[in-house]
DNA sequence: ATTAAATTGTTAATTTATAAACAAAAAGAT
DNA sequence: ATCTTTTTGTTTATAAATTAACAATTTAAT
């Protein structure tokens, strides 16, 4: 099955947030353009990416939440899920580990690492913490596909050769150091002040 | 003057931060192509980013390090600086605060704001932390024109709205809620769960 | 029953974003 | 001096993403 388009995925990603919520709220249908309002999307573009993805809905009644959830599920959810580990438990480490528990099971923050003794060898928020020296071990141990690095810029790039040398396959990167990795880990990165710059820029007249 | 492509903007943001680094490690000039590199983007785009901006470089030799950064700030830059608010000081918040502090002098944190006591009426990291109901003349009197909002998401449309009547321009939303603005608010909204299944999808096969 | 309104699904058109192509200029080599 | 190489700046072409258009279907109203 092919890939589909990077904004697509994004997409889907937003609404099974929104979805999940919904279903929480115990709606059981929605609208395309009661989706596209809470995304500031049009409502061509959300039926356009339920189309991508193989998904229908019922003729002036909408989709069904629990039903789209589940498709969504089929295509961002990984069989028996994906293992991810958190380099770094700083405040955002700890903010991301926080916001990440519970709320993807196919998504399992199974281990985090820091060089301080003050955290290592102990558990933060459920999660054992472990010395970044055994990255290699536990990596392979825990079957660790994703990694997010939110060291200090200084230790990003060791950091990430880490992580590659220990066989991940995908990194979320947050230092402030654009990082380079072969062509078989694919790479994310994301910097707030550039989020902050643009709300700055088109923010003004 | 009419504004860039938001694309254009955020690597023109990107772009800044690589220059900074360049500068600080004594770099005189940089060519599109190591520019490139450093973010995955071709050479092309980079030239046309920065004709877009309208600077120019010298050929055979690559943009002057130091006045493309110029250059840049008089695109992203307001004349005298943007202030700017956070809503939520938790872990989130503070991480952000720390993040911004001393990295980008036009964007400037004025002021932090929480509804926890042992917050509200001191210092964290050199930046007052005042009570949330505040915000209507802290806003006003500290010309407050940016907001970013990491308070729990069930605060998250409330604080909007507070921020907004207090007059505010701009708002980045990290929480988990989708938010709704009038016209004239530019708003941008980040999800690390998004980020993290776009690199689960695209890591695997 | 018939008509009107609302909504999905899909194709076509448009717009935006990226990449390719190449002329012009500068630096260095012969 | 002349030629070759490298790199910028800009135009043209291609590709990707978004929006518009509309048929098909369902529900509800008359
Ligand atoms: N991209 C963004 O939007 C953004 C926002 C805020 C912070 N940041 C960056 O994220 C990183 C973390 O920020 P923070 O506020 O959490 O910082 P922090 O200082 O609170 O946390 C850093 C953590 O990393 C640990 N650490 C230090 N060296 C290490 C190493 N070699 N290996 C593993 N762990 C190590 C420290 O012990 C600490 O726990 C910094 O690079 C910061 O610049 C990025
Ligand atoms: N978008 C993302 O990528 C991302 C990542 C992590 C966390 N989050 C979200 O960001 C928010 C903050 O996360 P956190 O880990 O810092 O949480 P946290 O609990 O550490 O911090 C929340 C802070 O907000 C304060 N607060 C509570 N109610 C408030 C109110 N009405 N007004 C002002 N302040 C109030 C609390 O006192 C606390 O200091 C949460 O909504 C979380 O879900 C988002």
């Amino acid at each position: 099955m092919g890939k589909l388009p990077a904004k697509t995925v994004e997409r889907l990603s937003e609404y099974r947030r929104t979805l999940i919520n919904c279903m929480n709220h115990g709606k059981e249908y929605i609208y395309s353009h009661e989706l596209a309002q809470f995304h500031h999307k049009t409502a061509v573009q959300v039926r356009r990416d339920i189309m991508l993805m193989g998904f229908s809905g019922v003729q002036r009644k909408g989709y069904k939440v629990k039903e789209m959830i589940d498709a969504i599920g089929r295509i961002l959810d990984y069989k028996n899920g994906q293992n991810v580990g958190i380099v770094g438990i700083g405040h955002l480490g700890t903010a991301i580990l926080q916001y990440f528990t519970g709320k993807r099971p196919k998504l399992r923050v199974v281990a985090i690492f820091d060089v301080d003794e003050k955290k290592t060898g102990r558990e933060i928020n459920g999660v054992h913490c472990y010395h970044v020296d055994t990255i290699p071990e536990v990596v392979e141990r825990e079957n660790i596909d994703l990694g997010i690095i939110t060291v200090p810029p200084e230790f990003a790039k060791e950091t990430a050769e880490g992580l590659i040398n220990a066989g991940i396959r995908g990194i979320l990167n947050f230092t402030t150091v654009p990082l380079n990795v072969p062509e078989d880990v694919y790479l994310e990165e994301y910097d707030m002040i550039t989020s902050l710059e643009k709300v700055a820029y088109f923010a003004r007249g």
